[in-house]
RNA sequence: GGCAUUGUGGCCGAGUGGCUAGGCAGAGCUCUGCAAAAGCUUGUACAGCGGUUCGAAUCCGCUCGAUGCCUCCA
């Protein structure tokens, strides 16, 4: 693990644009915040995407040695349907539509969240806050915003107040907006509006008598604007300034924007060193949305039913398709790209697989170190997985040369190959070898005595047995490799 | 319309101002009883049009397309 620890590390910060060398506040401590799903609906494939991306950047800073501090937020209250002034609370919305209590809403949504995040293999965050958790908390910082002269309340709602905002600080930063483009374009409404102006966003919101998730406040009853439960939740456990926050790309306007400007009002400084934002997956080269059918659920591919895909793929496959795209591309998701994966998938766990049955010899024919430093020089690099996967396959070749013989490795370099593959694959990538898991000692067993017969029988020259056996065998989906080494198989 | 990201060979996807991505698919060869697997060989790709440069797919400009957000519309 020594290696680990002397890696300097390039990310790309959206913020400034550039790629900058990645220096924590506290050495050896990273906290990092990524903006949660609203659990209103089945988590969406998209989602899963980004979350997936930075649960491969937490794991990647877990195996440099950093002790993380994950924060990764659940939205139960508080994101509105529209940005109209008669917005509804999504959950809210839902709960009416289903004839449930919100809380239920939140319940069954949650749960599907975290099923499948688990099935994609997903290290549980550090920390995982809900806004109705954080209401307090939440309310504490508008009256500071208010205090300091960034908001003002009407009606029993508070609104922040952009303009003035922007007078001291910069509104727009991240996103690349300027404020007063963004005047220019919006036109005048009809709609009457109790905001000052436009731009202004809630941070907390009047309930009318029909709301049913409301709470207490010194403005009456209402509930917290979107973009305040992720500063209120990112300050409690990680500080006024941290060193990531991270999301989807969709998020950075306005939702990220605001919350830079929600810190900045409350506490007088940036909140975030470094801000990542991941890109979207489009199914079929057309976006994903429910209502052009256009959409697929993470349940569904694993199941295969849907009308979209030829066949179910496993989540480790999914996984590592999508570990094959940089996170800050976009990603196009169909049936042949999926299909080229698994097999790609298939053919890196074979030769982990093979990694045991290597004979090792006194010298090693190719550069093990180099390599190595390669993978990790990969990761420095923004996270380029792709790159990371690219050598891990330059592996994959030197396995399979050395088990033909036409390679060869010494024992400690077979150790250090063994250790960096399964460091980045299994630690790092996340993916997992269902090879080992699929089969049991006693199918293992059976195979290999099939495997002994059917050598006996190629022996005596009797190929309509040795046929039999192997043909059977694949209709069973059980496929044999004749090797220089003798005979594996391969559990499909 | 505005802001941002983006357009790479049959498919998916990296990358760099001049030097190999990688996976999948295809072709040839080696190995094999035959296959499969594996290995070797094989691809005049960088949306279009201009410009900068000794040299650009990589930098700049414009055009067209895609995706996200804002606006509009609904």
């Amino acid at each position: 693990m020594q290696i680990a620890k002397n890696q300097e590390l390039k990310i790309y910060n959206s913020l400034t644009g550039k790629k900058e060398i990645f220096k924590p506040i506290n050495e050896g401590h990273i906290g990092m915040y990524v903006c949660g799903p609203t659990v209103y609906s089945n988590v969406h494939l998209g989602n899963c995407r980004t979350f997936m991306s930075f649960d491969m950047i937490f794991r990647y800073f877990k195996h440099l040695g950093y002790k993380v501090r994950y924060v990764r937020n659940i939205t139960d209250a508080g994101h509105l349907v529209d940005d109209a002034d008669d917005g509804e609370d999504k959950i809210a919305k839902k709960a009416r539509l289903e004839k449930l209590e919100p809380m239920e809403v939140v319940q069954r949504y949650t749960v599907d969240f975290h099923t499948i995040l688990e099935k994609f293999n997903f290290l549980p965050p550090s920390i995982e806050p809900t806004a109705t958790g954080h209401i307090i908390e939440q309310i504490e910082i508008i009256k500071t915003i208010i205090n300091n002269g960034f908001a003002y309340e009407i009606n029993g709602s508070v609104y922040f107040d952009v303009s003035t905002f922007n007078e001291q600080k910069e509104y727009g930063k991240l996103s690349g907006r300027k404020l007063e483009d963004m005047i220019a374009n919006t036109r005048e409404l009809a709609a009457q509006s109790e905001k000052r102006n436009p731009q202004d966003f809630a941070l907390w919101k009047k309930a009318e008598p029909e709301h049913i998730m409301r709470w207490p406040s010194p403005w009456g009853d209402g509930f917290p604007g979107w973009h305040l439960e992720c500063t209120a939740m990112s300050t409690k456990y990680l500080g006024e300034t941290f060193d990531i926050h991270g999301g989807g790309m969709d998020l950075k306007f306005p939702h990220h924007e605001c919350e830079i400007a929600q810190a900045e009002a409350c506490n007088g400084h940036s909140p975030v060193n470094y801000w990542l934002h991941a890109n979207m997956l489009t199914l079929n080269g057309k976006k994903m949305a429910k209502s052009t059918g256009n959409s697929i659920l993470p349940n569904e591919i694993f199941t295969g039913e849907n009308t979209i895909l030829s066949k179910p793929f496993s989540p480790s496959v999914v996984r590592f398709f999508m570990m094959q795209a940089h996170y800050t591309s976009i990603l196009d998701i169909s049936n042949d790209a999926l299909l080229a994966s698994e097999k790609g998938f298939n053919k890196l766990m074979e030769a982990i697989d093979n990694l045991d049955k290597l004979t090792v010899k006194d010298n090693s024919s190719f550069n093990i170190t180099q390599w190595q430093q390669q993978c990790y020089d990969a990761m420095n690099d923004d996270f380029n997985s792709p790159i990371l996967i690219s050598k891990l396959f330059e592996a994959v070749k030197q396995i399979n040369l050395i088990k033909e013989g036409k390679s060869t490795i010494t024992k400690a370099d077979k150790t250090i190959l063994t250790q960096t593959l399964h460091s980045f694959v299994f630690d790092v990538l996340g993916l997992e070898n269902k090879n080992n898991t699929a089969s049991d000692n006693k199918i293992d067993g059976v195979i290999a005595l099939l495997i002994e017969l059917r050598k006996e029988a190629r022996e005596n020259k009797d190929f309509a047995t040795s046929d039999k056996i192997r043909n059977q065998l694949a209709e069973m989906g059980i496929e044999l490799k004749d090797g220089k080494e003798g005979t594996t198989f391969n559990i499909l």
